[in-house]
DNA sequence: ATTTATGTTTACAG
DNA sequence: CCTGTAAACATAAA
């Protein structure tokens, strides 16, 4: 499920393996999900790997940058002779034989060492920029949840949506970088906000809340390895840690955790399934 | 066998 | 400027 802490997770660990090896060989098996010329990429290193919003930025050493975007449903999987590191989406690719039906660009990496990007839907791509494609490319999101976005600058931006859901308000990437449904829906569970309150209705307390909690639930979700799961080959169950902290995300008809009798909902905010607690996060008047 | 939901973002209609 | 909907696509669950 790559938002923030699991694109994080994904940067970290890929960074670890990859750093410094030369891609050798390219192969797009699905030409819409690779934006770029294959000299652009094949015979250069990869210096770093690192993240901003919900995208993976590799730095290469000809000066260019290959950027990913998972989506919904992309997955990032480093396979060399002993170890497997995947990252994104988690289905049974993680641990299937591959390539296989939903691999849509191979890296070689030389002796034996292979980067398979995954993606069943075909939503996520992989796009070769210079230094000024990059930059104009993150004009357009707002600043990093971490650390803490300054509360005046929600104040402020939320002075021109006023009537946006707050739930919408914190998925938008212009707003604010990296928050996806579920630490959406954590958050405002944390903060004792239902996702339906408008923007306008917030006071600074709860602006103060909100800024807090996602701050935190993030920086646990990173600590967790988000949902990303790292592990060998064979070692099957080994999953990220971050589910078994989720409060009400994909917790549908069971008791609040909170213990105040309330059982966990699921609406519909901004075309999103949203869950909550309607006894802990009151409706809006 | 159909319909519905899914972690994301963009384009477009109103 | 704003908001809501569909669409890019495949799969599992209802």
């Amino acid at each position: 499920m790559p938002e923030l802490p699991e694109v994080e997770t994904i940067a970290i660990q890929l960074h670890v393996s990859l750093a410094g090896k030369k891609i050798v060989g390219l192969n797009v098996l699905n030409p819409k999900s690779f934006v770029g010329k294959e000299t652009d990429v094949v015979g250069h290193k990869i210096i770093s790997i690192h993240r901003r919003a919900k995208v993976l930025v590799f730095e290469l050493s000809n000066g260019k940058f290959m950027l990913f975007h998972l989506k919904m449903t992309g997955q990032l999987i480093y396979v060399d002779n002993s170890r497997r590191i995947v990252g994104g989406h988690a289905d049974h690719d993680w641990h299937a034989v591959l390539p296989n039906q939903h691999t849509r660009i191979i890296f070689d990496l030389g002796k034996d060492q292979t980067l398979f990007f995954n993606d069943m839907r075909k939503f996520g791509w992989c796009k070769v920029m210079t230094i000024a494609e990059v930059g104009e490319y993150f004009t357009k999101y707002g600043p990093e949840p971490l650390p803490k976005v300054d509360i005046s600058y929600l104040e402020t931006r939320a002075l021109r949506m006023k009537s946006s859901a707050i739930k919408k308000f914190l998925m938008d990437q212009n707003v604010i970088s990296g928050i996806g449904n579920i630490y959406a829906d954590e958050t405002l569970f944390a903060s004792r906000i239902h996702p339906k309150r408008l923007v306008s209705s917030l006071t600074d307390a709860e602006w103060k809340c909100i800024a807090d909690n996602a701050e935190r639930i993030l920086k646990l979700a990173i600590s967790k390895g988000g949902t990303t799961d790292s592990d060998y080959v064979n070692a099957y169950g080994k999953k990220g840690g971050m589910q078994d902290y989720l409060a009400v995300y994909h917790h549908t008809g069971e008791p609040c955790p909170n213990k105040c009798g309330g059982v966990i909902e699921r609406i519909v905010v901004g075309g999103r399934g949203t869950h909550f607690c309607p006894s802990c996060q009151k409706e809006p008047s």
